[in-house]
This record gives structure tokens, C-alpha cells and sequence, in this order.
DNA sequence: TTCTCTCGGTACGGTACCGTACTTAAGCAT
DNA sequence: ATGCTTAAGTACGGTACCGTACCGAGAGAA
């Protein structure tokens, strides 16, 4: 989105979809997909999966981000990975799995596009590129899952509510997020009063500015500064499988 | 192992192999992949694949326990999910990357069937029954690594490493395991001591016993008792995705 | 306006850890 | 036996959280 159009020269093609994966396969596998995607408007703290239910359809966010959490049987969860426009929920499908023990919710809302569950394990069969690609995803979002075990284990809250932030903002692709520090809290799995602690501090930094249930990144590097190495870990991964170059 | 083997009927074939994977493939996909498995003897401490370095072969542990491992650049590292007779190390390589970010070493001795990586992608390519069977250990093995990530934020020390010496003795198949409280405090991300306290609570409370080197469970309901939920959780998704009855 | 609801700031005692460091003891080799 | 190496127990002050609770303020609705 360039705010100069007319300025560069237009692009080769324009891209197929604004979510990555769908972005990078051959024109003629986008062609046999695209029929079988529906756009659907997805709202914040809609749940698109449960725990041990089928799932039904499989979802490649185009300015949503979706939040896969694991839950503990009190309703308690955290996050484990989150989704935006470089992926796609519902993984389980893909490797044969008709459920899995995560929920998959809404964190931002937007747009995705929605697949169903047999017609994404048909046409993984069926495309070549697209399954190569969906696999290499696959193991990026277990590294994603993998760093946040250690993470959550060796890191203070305040860098992880710094990488989480970085996170959210590569997927919306905006410096300006709506989300409350009540949720935030949840993701992160720690208190409400944490979170505040954590992102005054953030903010006295210079670094994010908030208001009620805003969030806004001012200053990127220093951010990236003040997060743990896992951040940078887990991108580079992302960006050597899948080539995404996000944010 | 039964103390009287002549007094049960033989079993109608003996199993393929002692890895689960590998037992329960067709006769005829099996003996396609034999050929391509050697038997090696693996020593705890031993490295068979270090972050961003090609993984050169997988392995289908036997009775050996395998770790993987997330690390921060300086050398800190947290287990983020571990592999026994019931799984496979490398999956990255069946995924269609060369590497990953994390560190697999070799948490307890013995044995397990190597495979060349480039021979693992292609019989996974040729075998339908064997290719879908290791896409449902990925999502097995998602869903362990997933559930670390909550467990790792929401439970105390003693609940975890009550956890995590049920996952090794299903893993190792035997209920004393030679295994330091060093090794332990690493796995699971805390200090030293703070085992030394944990595991003197579990002796106290009768579940497990140990002595220099050598952890044994003397009370296994007990123990899963006295840990938390997401023991049961990943267990029960194992069952369910690949019918392992660990234990 | 005012009402209501949710969001964020703050406080207070409690605790489960942490880093560090020293001691004791087990197992093994000489 | 003797020593050496490594595992395990213990201690002590410090801190980053926790649970709970209350309060003020922003924002949309009446």
C-alpha cells in the first residue's frame, strides 16, 4: 500500500492473495484453490476451534491474527502460537488429525480466508507446491511453539510481552493494535497487573504507547532491543523456510 | 517382558521392530525401509543434531530417550519435548527443511534405528501407510510441545517434574531411570536445588525414590496424581492419534 | 448530562522461585 | 584404605512474580 501509486512503476503481477502461502504458489495451483476459499470477516474472541472437536475448516488470515492456546481444564489458557497473514490455523488437518487439544481464537479482528477441512486434505494431495509450502509452515510454527517453551520458562514478562507485541505487529502489519491488557495477560499467561507493570515500563521507555485498549509500537529497533533473542530466533526461521519478509 | 514366557500363547507375530513407528507400518512398507536402518548404540550426552547445522540422519529410538531442545545463544537451554520408542527424531527433515533451531542430545542410553535423512524423504514419499503414520506423530508431537508451553507458565516445579519423569519412564519403558538432578534442573528450566527440593517432596510423599544417579518410581498412580493435567492431556492425544499404549 | 461498563493503575502481603556458595556423601579408581 | 570426582543437600538474601482487591477514568448508551 503504497501511498504513491502512480509514482512505481506497477508490480509484475499483483499478488494472488494478501496472505503469504497463498501469495507464493504457482498460478496454476492458485487456480485450483481459489475456488474453494471463501473470504469471511472474522471478529475478535471469536473461537474458530475447541479442544477435542472436529475441526471444520482451515483458515489463512489476510489481516486477522488468530491466537492457538492450549487449556488447561479450568477454562485457563495460553498461548502457544499465533497466526496472522504468513500462515494459516488448522495444522491438525493437514497431518491427517481430525481434532486437536488447542482452541484456536480471534485476536484481532479482519478478514481470512476460509477452507474446508476435507478440501484443504485434498487439494494438499492433489498440489505439489502447495503442500511442500504448507509443510515447511508447519515445521516454522513448531519452531514458534518450541522457542515459546523456553521463553516462557527463562524470560522475564516484560520481554515477553515486548516479543509478543513485535509478534501481533509483524502479523497485523500495523503499528497500531487493538487489544486490552486484560488479553494480553491471558496470551501471556501471567496477571492483568503484570501486564500494566510491564508495559508502563515499556512505555516510559518510549518505546509503545497505549491507551485503553490500544497499543502502538513508536519505537520498533528499541523494542527489538528489549525483547529476548527468541523473537529474532523464531523470524529468522519463519524467513528462511517461507521467505517472508514481514513487518 | 513377562517373567513366564512359556506360559503365555505366543504372541501371532512377533513385532516388527521396538519403535512404534516402525512396528506398525505394513509388512510390506516395512520391509521397503529396513534395508535403510542401521541399529546404533547412542550414549547419554551425545548431540545427533545442533541448531542451524544440516540434520544429517533421524533416529527411531529403541529403548534410548532422545531430547529436543530450544537454546539461547548462551548455551541455555530448556527441553521442549522428548522422544522415546514411541516416536522419531527429526522431523524437520520430513517437513522439507534441512535443519532446525533446536539441539537433539541423548537424555538416557541405548539403542535406535538410524535413517539417512535424504532416505527418510523419500520412502515417506513412497510409503502412503508410513508418510501418514509420521504425519500424525508431528501432530502428537505439536500437542507435547504445546501443552510445555502452557505447563511451563501455569505449574509449579514439583507438579512439573513429576511430569516430566512420567513422560521418560513411558519413553524408557522401565521405572528406574539413571538420570542426575543436573540433567533434570536443565530439562525442566529451573535451578539445581530447587529439584533437590521438588524431588525430596515426591520421595517424602512415598511416589518416587532415588539415590546418586538413579530415579525409580515406587508409586505411579500416585505420581500422576500429584502432577498436573497436562500429563493425561498429551498422553491421551498420543493414544488417540497413533494407539500408543505407552506404560 | 449521567449512567454503566469495561479498562487500566495501584497496593499489600505472600510465595515460589532465583543466584550463589558451601558442605556432605556416593561411587570409582588407585 | 585413600583420594578424586561428581552428585546431592542446605542455607541465605533477593526478586519477580502471585492473588486479591479497590479505585479512577475513558467511552459508548440512554
Amino acid at each position: 500500500m503504497t501511498s504513491a501509486a502512480e509514482e512505481t512503476p506497477p508490480a509484475p503481477t499483483p499478488p494472488q492473495s494478501r496472505n503469504h502461502l497463498l501469495a507464493v504458489i504457482p498460478a496454476s495451483e492458485f487456480r485450483e484453490v481459489q475456488p474453494h476459499l471463501t473470504t469471511v470477516d472474522l471478529r475478535a474472541k471469536d473461537r474458530l476451534s475447541e479442544p477435542d472437536r472436529a475441526i471444520a475448516a482451515v483458515y489463512f488470515p489476510l489481516d486477522a491474527v488468530l491466537s492457538m492456546a492450549a487449556i488447561d481444564r479450568d477454562e485457563e489458557a495460553v498461548e502457544v502460537g499465533s497466526v496472522g497473514c504468513e500462515g494459516m490455523a488448522g495444522l491438525a488437518v493437514l497431518l491427517g488429525a481430525e481434532q486437536s487439544t488447542s482452541r484456536v481464537v480471534v485476536q484481532i479482528g479482519g478478514q481470512a480466508e476460509r477452507m474446508d477441512a476435507v478440501v484443504l486434505q485434498r487439494e494438499a494431495r492433489r498440489n505439489e507446491h502447495f503442500r511442500r509450502l504448507l509443510h515447511l509452515y508447519v515445521q516454522a510454527f513448531m519452531t514458534q511453539i518450541a522457542q515459546s517453551t523456553a521463553c516462557n520458562r527463562l524470560h522475564a514478562a516484560e520481554q515477553r510481552l515486548a516479543r509478543w507485541l513485535l509478534i501481533c505487529r509483524d502479523r497485523v502489519g500495523r503499528d497500531e493494535m487493538p487489544i486490552t491488557q486484560q488479553t494480553m495477560s491471558v496470551m501471556l499467561g501471567v496477571r492483568r497487573a503484570t501486564v500494566t507493570e510491564a508495559a508502563s515500563a515499556l512505555q516510559r521507555e518510549g518505546l509503545i504507547r497505549y491507551r485503553r485498549g490500544v497499543v502502538a509500537i513508536v519505537d520498533r529497533p528499541g523494542l527489538e532491543a528489549a525483547t529476548c533473542e527468541c523473537y529474532g530466533i523464531v523470524r529468522e526461521e519463519f524467513d528462511r523456510l517461507l521467505g517472508v519478509r514481514v513487518g
